[in-house]
DNA sequence: CAGCACACCTGGTTGC
DNA sequence: TGCAACCAGGTGTGCT
């Protein structure tokens, strides 16, 4: 699912469901997925109370009595919620009991996803050790210091856009959008964009993300029908998946091109190279 | 240090 | 139809 205005629906609905209820026991059905210490995991977690839900890009935070549960749901994790024990499903990996009698679920195809365990005290070094940019808000996200960290790189803009130093909660869909409507070309090097262009990339990356967040995020070759994926962002997409068809600004046809390894959608008139 | 290919996994779609 | 190759909303690692 998850580019920043997915995680974000998910904390939201997770926030009405399972806020004040008590960890009972943990089921863990694939120990891979968990990336810090695994027994202090399963003897941490029971008799913890969720306090409350955040989200910091795309890393879905549970604050605990006494710890903070940090998932990442990378590609396909997904939370399903269940007023009792749910059903079996095969891609089913980590279970939350709850005291009343409740579960939440993560489920993931793919096992990409990671769950870590730690002290909130530790949280703020967790986000600088992983070079996390800021939030995509006009409070948090400095135009003066985006442009200047674009001086200093040769990297295409959308790879430097989607490794989430200069601003976090980009992806491959939202990336794309906000070049489009940015107009810049997604393989121009950082460096060589204007002052004009870097403004527009930094006030576009706000306002689709924003736009997505109000949307309830995009839901995209309807997966599982899964908690969360009620979005409806999809319908303002733009290029993203929309090869072969006009661009609806000049009427050129969409192109799909490869870069640094991803499909990458953009219209070869509005989105010049230089 | 920067930049890039590749690894991590499974399943759906495409093309011969 | 059968099956191999390719693709998928992300990030960490290890190499040049």
């Amino acid at each position: 699912m998850p580019e920043l205005p997915e995680v974000e629906t998910v904390c939201r609905g997770l926030e009405k469901l399972i806020i004040g209820k008590k960890i009972s026991s943990i089921e863990i059905r694939y120990p891979k997925m968990i990336k810090t210490d695994l027994e202090e995991f399963q003897r941490e977690l029971p008799s913890q109370i969720i306090e409350s839900m955040g989200r910091r890009g795309k890393y879905l935070l549970f604050y605990l009595t006494d710890k903070v549960l940090i998932s990442h749901l990378r590609m396909e994790g997904k939370y399903f919620y269940y007023p009792d024990q749910g059903p079996e499903r095969k891609h089913a990996h980590v279970f939350f009991h709850f005291e009343d009698g409740g579960t939440l679920v993560y489920e993931d195809v793919r096992k990409f996803g990671t769950m870590e365990l730690l002290v909130p005290d530790l949280l703020d070094a967790y986000f600088i050790s992983k070079k996390l940019g800021p939030e995509p808000s006009e409070q948090d996200f400095d135009l003066q210091v985006f442009q200047a960290a674009l001086a200093k790189s040769k990297k295409p803009i959308k790879s430097h856009l989607l490794d989430q130093t200069l601003v976090a909660g980009l992806g491959n869909i939202y990336v794309d959008e906000v070049l489009w409507r940015a107009q810049v070309h997604p393989a121009r090097p950082s460096q060589t964009l204007t002052a004009e262009e870097a403004t527009a990339i930094h006030d576009q990356t706000i306002a689709v993300l924003g736009q997505a967040v109000e949307k309830g995020g995009s839901t995209i070759r309807t997966y599982t029908n899964a908690f969360g994926e009620d979005g409806s962002m999809q319908d303002f997409h733009q290029v993203y998946d929309k090869t072969g068809q006009e661009c609806v600004r000049c009427g050129t046809i969409i192109e799909k091109i490869q870069l640094g390894g991803r499909g990458t959608h953009f219209c070869p008139n509005c989105q010049r190279r230089d």
